[in-house]
DNA sequence: TATTGTTATACTCTATAACTATA
DNA sequence: TATAGTTATAGAGTATAACAATA
C-alpha cells in the first residue's frame, strides 16, 4: 500500500499539473468528478435529479432493490434525496411507486417504458462521456481506474451496510 | 477505449455492487469521493475551508503560482472561491497576502511558518485517510489508480487553461 | 478598456428534524 | 415502540453579477 506516489509510472503526467497536487489524492479525486460532471452536464440538464437521477433510474431498471430506503442505502444518497428524486421522475413519467400489499408502509419503485428507452439514451450518451474523460487514458489505464474505483465503492458500501446490495 | 466493462478484471466486486451501478463511471467517481469526504471529515473539520483550504495551502506552499487568480485556474476553483479561502486561512494565520510591487493589483499568497507546519501534519493525517479509503486494493491498483487519475487531472486542467500550471 | 480582487446576492445540494401512516 | 416515507427548514457550498482599484 503505497501512500503517495506511485512508483510504476512517472511518465509525463505531473509536470502539467499544479505543483503539489499531483499526488494529493483527494484533489485528483474531485478533479476528476468535475471534470466528468461538466462533461455531462447537456446529457442530463434536462433529466430530472441530473446524474443523480439517471442513477436511480439505472438501478431500478435493473429490478433491484425496490424500495425507497433500499434505494438510499444501495445507492448512498440521504431517504429525502430519494423521495425527491422518484417525485421528480414521477412526474415526468419514468418510473411510478407501486404500493407493496405485504406491508403498506413501504413504495416499490420501478422503471416505466418510458424511463427504460430514456435510460437507454442516456447510458448511450454517457459512455460517449466517459470516452471524452478518459481520452488521455490507455485501455489497461482505463481496466485499471474501473476495477479500482470498484473495489473502493465495494469497501464503502460495505461499511454503510453490512449485508445486502441487491 | 473500453466503455462499460473492464476486460482483464472480473473478480469478486461486482456482486457486492447494486446492480446496474458497477459500471456507471459517474456513480463509481462519486461514490469513491463520497468515501474519501467522509474518512477525511475529522481530519479537516477545525481547517478553515475543509478539504479545498488543504488543497489551496498545499499548492501554495510548494511555491507555486501565487496570485489568487493563477490559483484558482490551478486548482480548478472559482476565483470567488479563492477569495474566501484565503480569508479564512490568512485569519487562521497559515498564509499571508503580500502586495506584489510590480503590479499593485496583484495579492501573492504565500504560506508562513505556521502554515508549513499545519501542512505537514495534514498531509500526515489524510496519508493515513488515503491507505484507508483504498485498503481494498493492491499496491498495483493502487499505482494504477493514481496514474490514471492523474492522466484524467492533466486532460482537464489542459482543456480548461491551455498554458501555464505552474 | 481590460484585469485583479472583493463583496453582495441568489441558487443548488444536502442534511436535520418533525410529521404521518403503517407495522 | 419501530419503521417507511414525506415535508419543512436550515445550512453548506458554489456561482453570478456588480463593484473598487489598478493597469
Amino acid at each position: 500500500m503505497t501512500t503517495t506516489t506511485g512508483s510504476t509510472a512517472p511518465e509525463e503526467s505531473s509536470d502539467e499539473l499544479p505543483a503539489g497536487l499531483g499526488d494529493d489524492f483527494g484533489w485528483l479525486l474531485a478533479r476528476a468528478v468535475r471534470a466528468y460532471l461538466g462533461a455531462a452536464a447537456d446529457v442530463t440538464e434536462d433529466l430530472p435529479g441530473g446524474l443523480r437521477g439517471h442513477q436511480l433510474l439505472r438501478a431500478v431498471a435493473r429490478g433491484c432493490p425496490a424500495t425507497q430506503l433500499a434505494l438510499a442505502s444501495a445507492l448512498g444518497f440521504d431517504r429525502t434525496v430519494v423521495t425527491y428524486l422518484v417525485d421528480d421522475l414521477e412526474k415526468a413519467g419514468l418510473v411510478e411507486r407501486l404500493l407493496d400489499p405485504a406491508d403498506r408502509r413501504v413504495r416499490q419503485v420501478s422503471a416505466t417504458a418510458a424511463g427504460r428507452k430514456r435510460l437507454a439514451a442516456l447510458d448511450r450518451r454517457l459512455a460517449k462521456v466517459q470516452e471524452q474523460v478518459l481520452a488521455g487514458l490507455s485501455t489497461e489505464e482505463v481496466d485499471g481506474l474501473t476495477a479500482a474505483l470498484r473495489a473502493i465503492a465495494c469497501t464503502a458500501t460495505r461499511a454503510a451496510q453490512p449485508d445486502d446490495a441487491c
